[in-house]
RNA sequence: GCGCCCGUAGCUCAGCAGGAUAGAGCAACGGACUUCUAAUCCGUAGGCCACAAGUUCGAAUCUUGUCGGGCGCACCA
């Protein structure tokens, strides 16, 4: 906010230079303002004077001076500017206006931060998307983590968001899934049966095949179709996911089945416009799609030998499906492991006649789950895998979702299970969490006091001058434009890296300075800080679906 | 062999669009609770930003190459 106030009055001056003829207009939008670094480099810094002097061929500290000049003449918000090193530009804001931010965040409370920079735009964020063959397990949790984040950010900042599902239950997947419950079935009758070789050996597939036992008894001991057993799995692992995701805090707003896709003729259209473009032809009893036409290096089948689709066919027909939907932004979040699909299904929008710049796909990279410093090995189709609901029982949902939100999806992230039981000050969990709840005690103690804040109109912020509340505050006029970026870059990371710096900040205040004291003018002041910083951390955090205790 | 991601302090990682003396947490060491919550704070120590060249006033950041780790490269999803 006052980063952007400042930013115009650069580009008056800049402006203004061009006019009397100091610079050519050549280097226009191309200086920046960053905030310094370091507090003896001011609050501000601009490159102007460097990158006009290089367009210009001028001398950039002379430039400088020229700035210098104009900007010490707006005086309503700069107090001191200085020239520093090969020609930045180093501005100080006047504290009075750092004061000024703190009514903004007060009277917006939970509004603060948001924007509608998405101006309505409506998007499609899709994720988890696992197939209902067993739980959830940890790599799917860090999805569902990073996708609702990335959900609510891009809510906050306007746009209209919907959350999607995509599951497929008519592969080959499933109907293994239905034989090894058959198998656990018959098991249980005492009957002769044969385990899939590559059946799922989970023990759910046992605890669904004693209901269907209960259920059914032994009439569907003869039962050749597997349908049956594939059903009440699905039914039975749906409940379960949903139960888990329920559990951290994730609604879907649509779940879109694969098959439905099929029932409509919509895969078969693409097969069919493909093939009046000429983009597919046959060849060894396959459909091929000439995915070299897409800058590939070989082309990909898309209807086998025996009639099956590959799954590229109907990713293809779901993704035009979404355009036809009407969304302007379609945000797909994967396992590293799908990335040979993202260009397969890329190549398949831009032959439908698509944009497909309106399609991002974030890929995060694997979860290391470690237990006692050793890295616990996973298998699907073995039990070894730790599942989501594992973790929520062990750690919660708020450090669970902490967790996997504390990398960027590029990283691969290491969650340590003993780290994240500990409820100690080696997990970073609390210390934000911390913080809130010290904030809302300071506002609990003082109505015990009989200390009211008061009408923020009638208090002296002035006298918030110490050092530690002037960072604080340029802290706090630097949310707004943090969360924006966050949204736009996908990065809900970001967020928890300036919560634990404003945190900080916070803690080192509060060991230093209090808040409540015989000077009632400046109590009040404190309180009204202590509010806006408590309006923060749980603006943050609701942004990232972690909880905001008042107390720990 | 090819494609994508990663390589920054002992460990786990930030570093926004190239900017000034590279940051944080944990671990280590030394301190601070009669005062608004010590799940906290203060201090010390810790670095060839994997390596090499290039681009430029300036590179952890951009380009190329090398090395190391992860994930892919199906008529599986």
């Amino acid at each position: 906010m006052i980063k952007e106030r400042f930013g115009a009055e650069l580009d008056q001056c800049f402006r203004q230079g061009v006019e009397q003829g100091l610079w050519s207009a050549a280097a226009a939008g191309m200086y920046v303002v960053e905030n310094s670094k370091r507090a003896s480099h001011g609050d501000f810094s601009t490159n102007m004077a460097m990158v006009v002097a290089g367009k210009d061929r001028k001398n950039p500290r002379e430039v400088a001076q020229h700035l210098v000049v104009m900007l010490g003449e707006k005086k309503d918000l700069v107090e001191k500017v200085e020239l520093a090193g090969p020609g930045f530009v180093n501005v100080f804001i006047k504290p009075e206006v750092w004061q000024s931010v703190l009514p903004g965040v007060c009277e917006q409370n939970e509004k603060f931060g948001l924007s509608d920079v998405g101006a309505g735009r409506k998007v499609l964020v899709e994720f988890v998307s696992a197939n209902p063959t067993g739980p959830l397990s940890v790599g799917h949790g860090r999805q569902a983590a990073l996708g609702d984040a990335i959900c609510r950010l891009l809510a906050a900042t306007g746009h209209a968001v919907t959350r999607e599902y995509y599951y497929n239950d008519a592969g080959r997947q499933m109907r293994v899934l239905g034989e090894s419950v058959r198998a656990r079935y018959l098991e249980q009758l005492g009957l002769p049966n044969e385990f899939p070789e590559d059946g799922y050996q989970g023990e759910y597939i046992r605890d669904i095949a004693a209901v269907m036992v209960k259920e059914h008894g032994d009439r569907l001991k003869d039962q050749v179709d597997v349908t049956p057993f594939k059903q009440s799995a699905e039914k039975a692992i749906f409940e379960d996911i949903n139960g888990t995701l329920l559990r951290m805090g994730i609604k879907f707003d649509n779940y879109y089945n694969e098959h439905s896709l099929y029932d409509e003729g919509l895969v078969d259209d693409v097969v069919t416009i493909l093939r009046e473009k000429g983009l597919v032809y046959d060849q060894d009893g396959a459909v091929w799609f000439k995915t070299t036409k897409f800058g590939m290096e070989k082309d990909r089948v898309i209807i086998k030998s025996t009639g099956e689709p590959t799954y590229r066919l109907p990713d293809i027909a779901y993704h035009r499906e979404k355009f036809r939907r009407g969304f302007d932004w379609m945000v797909n979040i994967f396992g590293s492991d799908h990335i040979a699909t993202v260009p397969d299904v890329m190549a398949g929008i831009e032959a439908l006649g698509y944009d497909q710049s309106k399609v991002t796909v974030v890929l995060h990279q694997f979860v290391t789950l470690l237990r006692e410093g050793k890295q616990v090995k996973m298998s699907t189709r073995k039990a070894t895998f730790v599942t989501v609901d594992e973790l929520l029982d062990e750690v919660g949902p708020d450090v669970v979702r902490f967790f996997f939100l504390m990398r960027k999806a590029d990283s691969q992230l290491d969650f340590d299970l003993d780290l994240a039981t500990k409820q100690s000050q080696e997990n970073p969990v609390y210390y934000m969490q911390y913080g809130h709840a010290r904030l809302a005690s300071i506002q609990r103690k003082a109505q015990e006091l009989g200390v009211e804040r008061g009408p923020l109109a009638e208090v002296s912020l002035e006298l918030l001058v110490e050092p530690e509340e002037q960072s604080m505050l340029k802290s706090m006029a630097a949310y707004p434009e943090l969360v924006n970026s966050a949204a736009l870059a996908l990065e809900p990371h970001r967020i928890i890296f300036y919560m634990q710096e404003l945190a900080g900040q916070f803690h080192s205040y509060y060991s230093k300075h209090r808040v409540i004291s015989d000077d009632l003018p400046l109590s009040k002041a404190r309180l009204w800080l202590a509010e806006g910083l408590r309006i923060i951390l749980d603006n943050g955090l609701t942004l990232i679906g972690v909880k905001a205790p008042d107390s720990m």
